[in-house]
DNA sequence: TGTACATCAGTGAACGCGCGTTCACTGATGTAC
DNA sequence: TGTACATCAGTGAACGCGCGTTCACTGATGTAC
């Protein structure tokens, strides 16, 4: 009998005070990527639901990004630059090059498995027709360059070994094992840390 | 001013007769699968797009197949059958067993280059939730634990090899590279077919 | 050979749904005088 | 200190759309007698 019981079109929040723009912003952001973990589907983030999330109307969202491609872009950023601080940091949990890179490679796939809908979209999804030359992962990638060019300067691998090369090599190896134990969850998979350093170990001896 | 203005609407196929209940049928999933080529687009294939290229109602869809989800899932078995047929009719082109493995590899990889779309749906996409005894690209995957233990017993490769671990090795390296071309086309990939060599040299070595 | 009838491949109209987006508005918050 | 006003973060209602699916039907094809 009271107001609770009319909770689905009641404002659950209060409006923002003057300076505080981006709060609501960023409870959007923060809403989409709990819905996309929780239903497990893109379709399922449709702008609707994230104003039904947040507690606000959906004509809301459109005072934050300027259609639903920004909005998904933007979280698709901030999850990217999330993926690399976890692989970055991993990597710096030892001073031998070749340990770290085996690090990156279990902190890469340990992403992968514990956000499966965040890595479709950072790596299986298609690319935003929207800006070209935002190339979002790129600054990730590039890291594991230098990750590999570590290792030639530190003499763990052959001189002339091409870092930008190995890098390719390296990451399509475990992107693939990664997307795959995602897509076809039901395969009977040998025990994942088992591949996993069997990849590392083919990759990082030649 | 003759009929032909009104194409939309007027039906543009006669009846089957009798005994062809399949012809519709055929002629849906061939549509799908054009329609797939040519949208690029998994959504953009729906039952009333596929009702319209077919020159039929959308009910006419439902005479042929129980729900969307039926006639999905039966356009991916005729697409998993096709990829299988063409990579061991790769494979059935030299009697070496490494080198049979190299261009099963390579014919892998072109599948999907040149079919994206359907490459997304037979590898990148959800496990349909349907009849979870039916893992329909299964038959391909032992076809090439079959390919790695015929180089097994030619003494190509060593007696205590896994075929079964060295084929998931091998599927996820080059399902790897795959994928990431078809996800990420505007990465500075180097040459498709020197890295997929280099794949190959790494994995077939031991 | 002719006709009544069953079969069967489809049609046409409608259902309810959730979507992205727009538009005119409201009401609280802060500011100038 | 009080009041008129501008600003700004939101609301509420509506738009047009395409979707999957259902339902009662039609009309051509074949069959039994």
């Amino acid at each position: 009998m009271n107001a609770v019981h009319a909770a689905s079109a009641t404002p659950s929040r209060a409006q923002a005070r003057r300076g505080e723009g981006n709060r609501l912003r960023e409870e959007i952001l923060a809403a989409a990527t709990r819905l996309l973990i929780e239903t497990g589907d893109e379709d399922a983030v449709s702008i609707r639901a994230i104003a039904r999330a947040v507690g606000v109307t959906p004509p809301a969202i459109y005072l934050h990004f300027a259609d639903k491609d920004e909005l998904m872009l933007a979280m698709s950023e901030q999850q990217f630059a999330e993926f690399d601080a976890g692989v970055e940091a991993a990597g710096r949990t030892t001073t031998d090059p070749v340990e770290s890179l085996r690090r990156r490679a279990h902190a890469y796939a340990r992403f992968g498995l514990d956000n499966p809908e965040h890595y479709r979209i950072l790596f299986m999804g298609r690319v935003s027709t929207r800006d070209p030359a935002r190339l979002p992962g790129r600054a990730a990638f590039d890291h594991l360059v230098d990750a590999v060019a570590r290792g030639v300067t530190a003499g763990a691998f052959p001189s002339d070994l091409d870092p930008f090369l190995a890098a390719v090599g390296l990451w399509t190896a475990v992107h693939g094992l990664t997307s795959a134990l995602i897509s076809m969850p039901r395969f009977p998979w040998p025990d994942v840390e088992t591949i996993l350093d069997h990849v590392c170990a083919v990759h990082l001896r030649g």
